[in-house]
DNA sequence: TCGGCTGCCACTTTTGAAGAGC
DNA sequence: AGCTCTTCAAAAGTGGCAGCCG
């Protein structure tokens, strides 16, 4: 098996140009991660995905899966996920699109999904797409469950993690290769702000189902109290004249809605792209510049900044018996990281990725 | 008054236990 | 006895909506 000292040298010096896919896939360090689904990813991200958060904590939709190569197979890795502010900003839904409210609140306690399989060696990540289907997001601080805690909203996208480490607790000696998808950003909202994206939602997500049939779902409603079906008439009324969809094409709603969603690419984020040029946001001015350039990750609460040369050595976690809820970390992020990130396509290229402060639990 | 949050609802998919058949 | 397949109920995951709260 290969030493994790053996991969160091990938981290040293300046950011590589992204990779193309070839023989040399396996040479070590040279691990790739692409986004599944990014078809579906894009078309929410045009509209402005939005993901529910509630207290019992909800899963993501679309969930983020993706793909892996270039591990050594032998070696294990843990994969991790968390989530980083975009922007120092809160947001609030102005009509038709999304507006500066302020700033940003104080950060939640930053949390750290592990992947269920961790550790499993390379070949094991690799011979299979990766889920985290089971990831949790809440707006409950005091949340016991482990649910990654982010605040109503509030911009973020998750960034994923692989380490080389043979079991959890030697993830504090090892190297952290970080990924990160523009696509995948999102609001988190209590309560779905644009029409646009309930649509999407409800189109492709399998338990959503219920309420793809408008006609079904009136009923529904119908059987338990008439009056309901007289609002939800004119809410619908008022919907599909706000989006213009003509009720008559039930044969291919999802074509007509993602057709319709084309365009407006990025519609919903202009005015607030807009400001961001016009003040002093720490990211670009444009979210698909966010990871193709030097970056600092993320706000206030910030990241601690070390030579890649440098192992982890900041997990301060308790002893094994000491872990309450399984698969979940908190990340502790005590100062501030500089994080590069590059992207070719939807394939994320290995980044210089931070070291965290991980206080677990 | 208003925007955001919460709890409940009806519906769906997923999951796992139990039973039947080979 | 052990395995596979089917069935069914419970659990979990959805968005909508009314009402509450700051």
């Amino acid at each position: 098996m290969q030493s994790i000292r053996d991969l160091k040298s990938n981290f040293s010096g300046p950011p590589p140009p992204p990779m193309a896919p070839g023989p040399d896939a396996y040479l070590q360090g040279n691990i790739r991660m692409t986004l599944e689904n990014t078809e579906l990813w894009k078309t929410f991200h045009e509209i402005g995905t939005e993901m529910i958060i509630t207290k019992p904590g909800r899963r993501m939709f679309p969930h983020c899966k993706v793909n892996l190569s270039g591990l050594i197979p032998c070696a294990k890795y843990v994969l991790l996920v968390d989530m980083v502010p975009e922007d120092g900003f809160r947001y609030k839904w102005n009509k038709k699109k999304w507006e500066v409210a302020g700033k940003a609140e104080p950060q939640p306690p930053c949390r750290t999904y592990l992947h269920p399989d961790s550790p499993a060696p390379g070949s094991h990540w690799m011979k299979q797409s990766v889920s985290f289907l089971k990831l949790k997001l809440t707006n409950n601080t005091l949340d016991q469950h482990g649910h990654i805690i982010l605040h109503s909203m509030h911009r973020y996208h998750p960034r994923f993690h692989i380490v080389q480490a043979d079991d959890l607790f030697s993830v504090r000696w090892s190297v952290f290769q970080t990924f990160t998808f523009p696509e995948t950003s999102f609001t988190a909202v209590t309560a779905y702000q644009n029409t646009k994206i309930t649509k999407l939602k409800i189109d492709h997500n399998p338990f959503a189902k219920g309420f793809r049939d408008e006609g079904t779902n009136k009923k529904r409603r119908a059987n338990k109290d008439p009056s309901c079906l007289e609002k939800r008439t004119k809410a619908s009324d008022i919907l599909n004249s706000e989006e213009d969809s003509p009720p008559e094409d039930e044969e291919l709603p999802k074509r007509k809605e993602e057709d319709g969603v084309k365009e407006e690419r990025y519609s919903p984020w202009d005015a607030e792209r807009e400001h961001r040029v016009r003040t002093d946001s720490p990211v670009g001015a444009d979210t698909r510049d966010l990871y193709s350039t030097e970056q600092l990750v993320p706000t206030p609460a910030s990241y601690q900044s070390y030579s890649t040369e440098q192992p982890l050595g900041q997990w301060g976690g308790p002893g094994p018996s000491q872990y309450p809820p399984p698969h979940h970390l908190t990340a502790d992020y005590t100062t501030q990281a500089v994080h590069h990130s590059y992207h070719h396509g939807n394939v994320a290229e290995w980044s210089q990725y931070p070291l965290f402060s991980y206080s677990c639990w």
